[in-house]
RNA sequence: CGCGGGGUAGAGCAGCUGGUAGCUCGUCGGGCUCAUAACCCGAAGGUCGCUGGUUCAAGUCCAGCCCCCGCAACCA
C-alpha cells in the first residue's frame, strides 16, 4: 500500500528575537495542511527550523557576550517550546547550523560553482564602514546608513555571483505554464512583472562577517543567507548526504508555505537554484498574508508584537488557533485584535460548537439514559442536516485544494449551525412528553449525535484537542474506526452508543474580567 | 505616466459573466427552555470613494479624479 506522499515546509525562521503571532500563524496553517492530509490518507512530511546564520545574529550575540551559537540555542530552544504548546505536528526540524545542511550547501554550492553558474566578479555597493554592512540604495535614510545615521562610501568586493539572470526566462515560463506554482495569484502577478523587469545576477557570498557556511573553495567568504536558508527544504531530506532516502521520499516539496513578505525568495531564488541544478521545482509556494493590528505590519519598533505564548495560556491553544485560521482570508490581510479573538471563541467555538455537543449529549442522557437508539425514516429537516453533513468533507477538502484554511472551517461551521437549528425545529424536549414520538425522538438525537460526529472528525486538523475531549462525550473512544475521515458516511453510528457528559468543550469567556488588565 | 490590490450598513468582510445590496459581530424586538444567560426567528441600519459616460437597467462595464495598501532584490 503505496500512501501517495505530501511534504510541507514552514520558513525556517530567523532567531534573532522570539517569533510573534504571525509566524505562529504560518506554522499553525501548515500543521493544519499537514493533519488534515494525514487524516485523508497521505504520508506526510512536515518540516519547519530556524535560519540561523547572518550578520545580525553574529551582532546580537556579540552584544549579549555569547557565542552566536550559544545565542540561537536559547531561542531555538523557544522555538521548539512555542511549537510544542501549539501542538505543531512536524516531523523534523532543520538548523542551518546543522552539520547535515552544512553539507548539503556546500555540495550545491560547489556544483554551481563547477558548472560555470557561480562566478566571482566585483560588487560595489553604499557600504557603511563603521557596522561593517553593505546597504542598497533602497536602504539608504537620505543618502545615510539606516542603522547608525552615518554617511556611506561606495566600496566594492571581490564577490562570487549566481546567474540568476540566464535562468529568468525558463523560470518565467515555468510560472506562467505552471499556474497554481505560486498562490495566490496576486503573488504570482507581482512575481511575473518583478521577472520582467529583469533579473541581475545575484551577489551569494559575504566576506563582511564570519556567521555562516564557508564557501567550499574559498573559505574567505561565507555562503549568502538567502542561498543558505533556502537549501533546508532538501538538506533535511539528506540531499547530496549518503542517505538521500528522504529526499527521493518526499522531494518536490507539495507546499512551501511562507508569508508575503518571501515569496520572492521562494519563487525567484529557490527555483533558479534548483533547475541549476537540474532537481525538480517544488509544486506550489504559497504567501499568505500578514494579521494587521492598526493597519499596520506588527513590529517590535511598533510595540504591538503580540506573544503567542501569552495569548494560549489566557485562551488555550485551539482557541489561538481557531482563531488565527478563520480570521486571516486566503491570499489576504486580516486584522489582529484581542476583543476579535474573544468574540470569535465565545460565538463560535463556546456558544456554537461546545454548547451543542452539550445540549445534545445532555439530552441523550435526560431522555434516553445516555444510549443512542435506531433511527427511524427521514423527515424534511433530517434530510437537510444528513444532506449537509455528507457534503461537509467534500466541500472542506475542496477548500484545502485551494488552500483557504478559512473557507474549510466555514464549511464545517455551515454544519455545526445547522445542528443547532435543527433542535429548535425538532424541539426534542416537546418529543419527550409523548409517549407517541418516541420513535420520533430516537431519530432526532441519533441525528445529532451523527452531525456531531462528522464535525468532531472535519475539525481535528484545526482543532486537536477537540477529538480526545469530544470522543469521550459521544462514546467513540473506544471506536477508532468511526473517528476516521472514511468513517464519514452517514448512519455509521452504531445504535446502542452510550454517550456521557463531559466538561465543556470551549466555556465561555467572561468579557467583564478579562477585560483590559494587560 | 514603473507594476499590482483595495475603497460596500457601527466594525470586519462577500458580491463571478450588469436587473429587488448579502454575511459575521454589535444594536433592538420576539420565540424556546435541551444547553456553556447558550440556541432559534425577526427588525433597524448603506447616496456601494468622487465625477462623468454606456445601457431600458451599474457596487457590477468605460473614462477621469481623490485616498489607502502591497511589490520595486542581494537586511533576514
Amino acid at each position: 500500500m503505496n500512501k501517495p506522499t505530501f511534504y510541507i515546509t514552514t520558513p525556517i525562521y530567523y532567531p534573532s528575537d522570539n517569533l510573534h503571532i504571525g509566524h505562529a500563524y504560518t506554522t499553525v496553517a501548515a500543521d493544519t495542511l499537514a493533519r488534515y492530509h494525514r487524516l485523508t490518507g497521505c504520508d506526510v512530511w512536515f518540516l519547519t527550523g530556524s535560519d540561523e546564520h547572518g550578520q545580525k545574529i553574529e551582532r546580537k550575540a556579540k552584544a549579549a557576550g555569547v557565542s552566536p551559537r550559544e545565542y540561537v540555542d536559547g531561542i531555538v530552544a523557544n522555538f521548539k517550546k512555542l511549537w510544542d504548546v501549539l501542538l505543531i505536528s512536524y516531523n523534523d526540524f532543520i538548523r542551518t547550523t546543522d552539520d547535515r545542511h552544512r553539507l548539503t550547501v556546500q555540495v550545491i554550492f560547489q556544483k554551481l560553482y563547477d558548472q560555470g553558474d557561480i562566478y566571482k566578479a566585483s560588487y560595489s555597493g553604499w557600504y557603511c564602514t563603521p557596522c561593517e554592512t553593505f546597504w542598497t540604495e533602497r536602504q539608504l535614510v537620505e543618502g545615510n546608513c539606516p542603522d547608525c545615521g552615518r554617511p556611506v562610501e561606495v566600496l566594492a568586493e571581490e564577490s562570487y555571483f549566481f546567474r540568476l539572470s540566464s535562468y529568468a526566462d525558463r523560470l518565467l515560463k515555468y510560472i506562467e505554464d505552471n499556474p497554481s506554482f505560486i498562490q495566490p495569484t496576486s503573488r504570482r502577478n507581482e512575481m511575473i512583472s518583478f521577472i520582467r523587469m529583469g533579473l541581475e545576477d545575484l551577489c551569494v557570498s559575504r566576506t563582511t562577517f564570519d556567521w555562516g557556511i564557508p564557501v567550499p573553495f574559498d573559505p574567505r567568504h561565507v555562503i549568502y543567507v538567502w542561498v543558505d536558508a533556502l537549501t533546508n527544504y532538501i538538506s533535511a531530506l539528506g540531499y547530496g548526504s549518503s542517505d538521500d532516502s528522504l529526499y527521493r521520499k518526499y522531494w518536490p516539496a507539495d507546499i512551501h508555505l511562507v508569508g508575503k513578505d518571501i515569496v520572492r525568495f521562494h519563487t525567484i531564488i529557490w527555483p533558479i537554484i534548483l533547475m541549476a541544478c537540474d532537481l525538480p521545482l517544488p509544486r506550489q509556494v504559497v504567501g499568505h498574508g500578514w494579521l494587521l493590528q492598526d493597519s499596520g505590519k506588527m513590529s517590535k519598533s511598533r510595540g504591538n508584537v503580540v506573544d503567542p505564548l501569552e495569548l494560549v495560556e489566557k485562551y488555550g491553544v485551539d482557541a489561538v488557533r481557531y482563531y488565527l485560521l478563520r480570521e486571516l482570508p486566503f491570499g489576504a490581510d486580516g486584522n489582529y485584535s484581542e476583543d476579535a479573538l474573544v468574540t470569535r471563541i465565545n460565538t463560535d467555538l463556546a456558544n456554537e460548537l461546545g454548547n451543542l455537543v452539550a445540549r445534545a449529549v445532555a439530552m441523550v442522557e435526560k431522555y434516553r439514559q445516555g444510549r443512542l437508539n435506531a433511527p427511524g425514516g427521514l423527515e424534511g429537516p433530517d434530510r437537510e442536516l444528513k444532506e449537509l453533513a455528507e457534503a461537509a468533507p467534500g466541500l472542506v477538502a475542496e477548500q484545502m485544494e485551494a488552500r483557504s484554511l478559512n473557507g474549510a472551517l466555514d464549511a464545517i461551521w455551515k454544519l455545526v449551525k445547522r445542528a443547532n437549528r435543527y433542535v429548535d425545529e425538532t424541539t426534542p424536549w416537546g418529543l419527550a412528553k409523548r409517549e407517541e414520538d418516541a420513535q420520533r425522538l430516537d431519530t432526532v438525537l441519533y441525528n445529532l449525535v451523527e452531525s456531531l460526529r462528522f464535525t468532531g472528525v472535519l475539525v481535528s486538523p484545526f482543532l486537536p484537542l477537540v477529538p480526545p475531549r469530544l470522543w469521550p462525550q459521544l462514546g467513540l473512544t473506544e471506536q477508532p474506526g468511526l473517528t476516521t475521515w472514511e468513517s464519514l458516511v452517514w448512519g455509521s453510528l452504531p445504535p446502542g452508543t452510550q454517550v456521557k457528559r463531559g466538561q465543556a468543550l470551549f466555556p465561555r469567556i467572561d468579557t467583564d474580567k478579562t477585560g483590559r488588565e494587560a
